[in-house]
DNA sequence: CCGATATGTTACCCATGGGTAAGAAAAAGT
DNA sequence: ACTTTTTCTTACCCATGGGTAACATATCGG
């Protein structure tokens, strides 16, 4: 609309400029398409964010998009897989180094926890694999599957090896992989933790514990889980439908 | 539209009986709605459950919802709401009993996980506030600030009495909170694992760790970052528009 | 029994937003 | 220059689902 000519002014690295040469190759659209996105996705949302904002935000119109990708589903699903081949590559290269099991899952724990704070990172655990088709998620779960396993393996050689005192490879790891996960959810690029820092302390906090005297006698005599009862909430009394939001 | 009059045959303990006597109070539907609606929301999102669903699963149509509550969004709110009262009710507790830091933080990473495994209390970290109104968020935050303060304090404690060793209370805290908010996300009812077992795994695992040897020196290498670089995906190729989905 | 009130139902409105059709405008081939 | 192919735009379609209006039926106080 604004009929400006030589004043390109676009989105912060966008391949299409406002209204002139568009001749970048496919795949860096292809890819900046799925920066914009992901970074709307996280903001705001899956089902807040339209095609609209995304194609706006990328100098273009929605139709556009088409020409890339085959919905808005597929987006989604493309995102989530950058996220998943990063883990992969971060995976492979673990293995192919050596050390003990302890070793490598502190690895594993440190690359994991700097990659959550990053966009195609977070999108993998802040992403609904329910917004997708049953093929894409199909092959989310599987990808998914195989990174759980890799931290069971690396506990379960741990203690194997000894380097990891006996527990249940399972739950062991849904605690670490369930404390890194959850960074994706909490860290902010402005706020005061830098990445190193949270993947340096995680590395440590994960794998150390907090008790001062390890194999201490735990009294396990805690509240029963409270029964919900009805806890007299201030929302008894009369009905309060009606009247502006 | 079934004219069988003596055969109610109603969803399982929903107040409104299919086609009869409706008297039952009013707290005691409005609550019936909420575990409903909770249910319908943790098994498919909030965004894919249409009001005419939760309706339908208590046996009434979708205005009948307008008499307890002014919108979708407020639904969502009070089943939020129900995790946090239960989540306040066990902190409550254990600030009224005794104990060193490490000893309140066991009880309550035990009553915690336990939670997790219910359907009021996975609501509390599956639901994205961002789809509640502007109002009913900044009390979600505040509620939210309020449990993960609990989480430090009970740390600081700890670390100030001798039972934790010295650590970030802060980033310690969002350790033991992730882990525990995940079990959100993964448990299942039918699963292998029931809610004792990983109250009881998790509050051993979080607290004592599971390196064999504590305060040993971690060797920091760990494999860079992996920044993105373009790893020759099968998206390259012809544009794959087009076609059925 | 008889209104008043609370509680439901049927029938509708309509904004939203994913997706498509048809054709213009670049790029690329020749 | 010309056609051909790719890319992008304008203009639309339409299913979905939250929310409302108007009316019906219990329930209850008297």
């Amino acid at each position: 609309m604004d009929s400006a000519p030589p004043a390109p002014s676009s989105s912060p690295s966008s391949p299409w400029l406002p209204f002139e040469s568009r001749r970048r190759a496919r795949d860096e659209k292809r890819e900046a398409v799925l920066r914009a996105a992901v970074q709307l996705f996280l903001e705001q949302g899956y089902h807040r964010v339209t095609l609209n904002e995304v194609a706006e935000r990328l100098n273009i119109t929605k139709p556009a998009l088409y020409n890339y990708f085959r919905g808005k589903d597929e987006i989604l699903f493309e995102c989530w897989s950058m996220g998943a081949e990063l883990v992969d590559s971060v995976i492979t290269e673990i293995n192919a180094g050596g050390g003990s099991g302890l070793a490598k899952l502190r690895k594993l724990v440190h690359a994991y926890a700097a990659l959550m704070a990053t966009d195609f990172g977070a999108s993998l655990v802040r992403f609904d694999l329910r917004d997708l088709t049953e093929r894409n998620a199909a092959v989310a779960r599987t990808a998914k599957k195989r990174i759980d396993a890799t931290f069971r393996r690396y506990i379960a050689a741990g203690t194997a090896d000894g380097s990891i005192r006996p527990c249940d490879p399972k739950l062991a790891a849904f605690a670490i992989a369930g404390a890194l996960n959850w960074i994706g959810h909490w860290y902010r690029r402005d706020g005061e933790l830098s990445p190193t820092e949270i993947a340096d302390e995680f590395t440590v906090r994960l794998t150390e514990g907090l008790a001062s005297e390890s194999r201490q006698q735990i009294t396990n005599k805690t509240p029963r889980a409270p029964q919900r009862r009805n806890s007299g909430r201030a929302t008894s009394g009369k009905k309060r439908t009606g009247g502006p939001r």
